[in-house]
DNA sequence: TGGGCTTCCCAAAACGTTTTGGATCGCGTT
DNA sequence: AACGCGATCCAAAACGTTTTGGGAAGCCCA
């Protein structure tokens, strides 16, 4: 209905002038300028999104590929991040589009047909491993991405991540220095680069801090969480206090620390990660560290356009400073 | 480069033609279609969306828009539900797209600049209200849209929501058989059509059972719960078990029971709704309802494609029962 | 007067697909 | 011998936009 077309012939006009006055050409007279704006306005008109993405080559779509799948996809994490890209996307008319697809054979598969089909403009690929084939992958098309996370894939390429390493290294120390000597840390899965940065800052700080320490690998929700911590408490030198990859796997500990007639903040001292809702309100209030997602997110919309307009990755890299909040759960000082 | 033309020009043949035998139109010879059909392979040939779009005026895109902002976004059933959506709309070569509107004078504005810019096929509503403007409009123009949740809207519409009434109906009812006498309600604001509908299921098993009630109301999250809590426990009768619209209030209600002392499940049972993760893990584990979400955006992705087929929303209701899920929360029997 | 420069406008091509409305050929039927 | 028909194929139009490559006035200056 409301086409170039159909505006172009209420006025009296070619379609090229109503197309190029709706993109502020100075090619067209104030005057007609703004008789076309308002014909526009009134007759409501909005570009044909397919037509323009056709005739320019560009989808004006950011595709952001999910982890899915159990344990992986219920992070409150995510949907924020989302929140906040696509807010970003959306003051540039970009539209963001969901994919989900499970590391795994298939997953590359999922990156084919969105570049094959150049049905985005550019791909936002998040929790990324040590190996990373997806990386790998996309640089070798040379199709536009962005990384949140980190990965040991050599190549420059775009990225925002939180600084995990200092944070846990941070961490390790505040507890060190209320005096605990005998620290745990419950590690996500190390192919998984965030895991691999909080496991290596804490044990930096084990070492500066000449004390003793565990390290029990689980899966990053809350049943890892439960199950590592349930490892780590039935060794003979029991740990003071845990420090925790994710704040699901925090809770999770909570759980396995008072089935062992424990008590978090007294007994021992718990820090999880991220900050997510549910970490303020537990019992106790469980001390976490926190990377501000609605500017994380918003960083990677302008990285993931930037690189559509052809910048350098190596320009569009950032290490985000993480924040550490102290609640109930550190208990206090120590001997 | 792979297009239509290029494959048409190597294979000797017209684009029409090659077009027919990828759609498998019985119009081409077997043999010709066969070798279109490897030649596309080889090519690893894949339409390009934007022109079919353009031509078949579909987008493929069905858009989900999300409540976004504080205290509505970081609920994690809303990603599950995404992944979910998601997966269905790709068996049939749809994508999902986001984008966030805040409730609020400007919240129409999102959904007509989707409508009239052609971007989407239907449209996916979530956390409908009582009095829901979006769904007057939707209907007025005639747009394909389903809705998660119900409203007081009068005309047909399609949609899948949980039997919140009879869910909370329920829960009191197993209360009432525990012995207690005095219940309590932690209502989610009663513009959201789940809130209200809960807290009918939960006022008519009151009535039902001939015992005493008292609803408080409060935002849906943490906060809220904490602080319609402490309301109700402040009050003179003190109820011995408290229903709450959402998990994420009944964790901010344990919270607040802690406070005074008393314990959740000896004291006071706590019955939450969702089953988020946290709440097999608070302490003591939380009691709740479960929707099963995987099943509930599945079929919310096949309504809005049938719709988009053309089907009669009245064909296209469907009220999901909810499972209670019974955890340490709930106590022992009372009396 | 005429040439050159601006200013404003436009016709037509192009993006890559789907679809319409035949065209061609071979074969069996009348 | 002419006709009809099914089986294959194709040229061209169309979807609605952006962009290219000018064209027509109007004005200034020589």
């Amino acid at each position: 209905m409301s086409s170039l077309r159909a505006l172009a012939q209420t006025l009296g006009l070619s379609i090229t002038t109503v197309s190029r006055a709706l993109d502020g050409y100075g090619d067209v007279a104030l005057a007609t300028r703004d008789r076309v704006l308002a014909a526009a306005e009134a007759a409501g008109y909005r570009p044909n999104s397919a037509a323009r993405r056709l005739r320019r080559g560009l989808t004006e779509i950011v595709t952001m590929v999910l982890p899915a799948g159990p344990g992986h996809f219920n992070e409150p994490l995510y949907l924020e991040l989302l929140g906040s890209i696509g807010e970003r996307l959306a003051e540039q008319g970009y539209d963001l589009t969901l994919i989900a697809a499970l590391p795994g054979p298939d997953e590359l598969k999922t990156y084919r047909r969105l570049v094959d089909g150049r049905r985005t403009d550019a791909i936002i690929v998040v929790r990324t491993r040590r190996e990373d084939a997806r990386l790998r992958y996309l640089t070798d098309v040379g199709f536009p991405f962005v990384a949140m996370g980190r990965s040991d894939f050599p190549e420059p390429y775009a990225f925002v991540d939180g600084d995990g390493e200092a944070a846990f290294h941070d961490a390790v120390l505040r507890l060190a220095a209320l005096g605990h000597r005998r620290i745990g840390h419950l590690a996500a899965p190390s192919a998984f680069t965030f895991a691999h940065l909080r496991r290596s800052g804490f044990a930096r700080a084990l070492r500066q801090a000449g004390i003793f320490g565990a390290i029990i690998e689980g899966s990053a929700d809350e049943a890892g969480g439960y199950r590592a911590a349930g490892l780590l408490l039935a060794q003979s030198a029991q740990p003071t206090a845990l420090v925790c990859a994710t704040d699901s796997m925090a809770l999770g500990a909570m759980r396995a620390i008072r089935e062992r007639g424990l008590i978090v903040g007294r007994d021992i001292a718990l820090i999880g990660h991220d900050n997510i809702p549910a970490a303020a309100f537990s019992d106790p209030a469980l001390a976490t560290m926190e990377l501000p997602i609605a500017a994380t997110g918003r960083r990677l919309a302008e990285m993931a356009l930037a690189r559509i307009g052809g910048a350098d990755p190596r320009d569009l890299t950032e290490i985000k400073p993480v924040e550490f909040i102290s609640r109930a759960s550190l208990g206090e000082t120590r001997i």
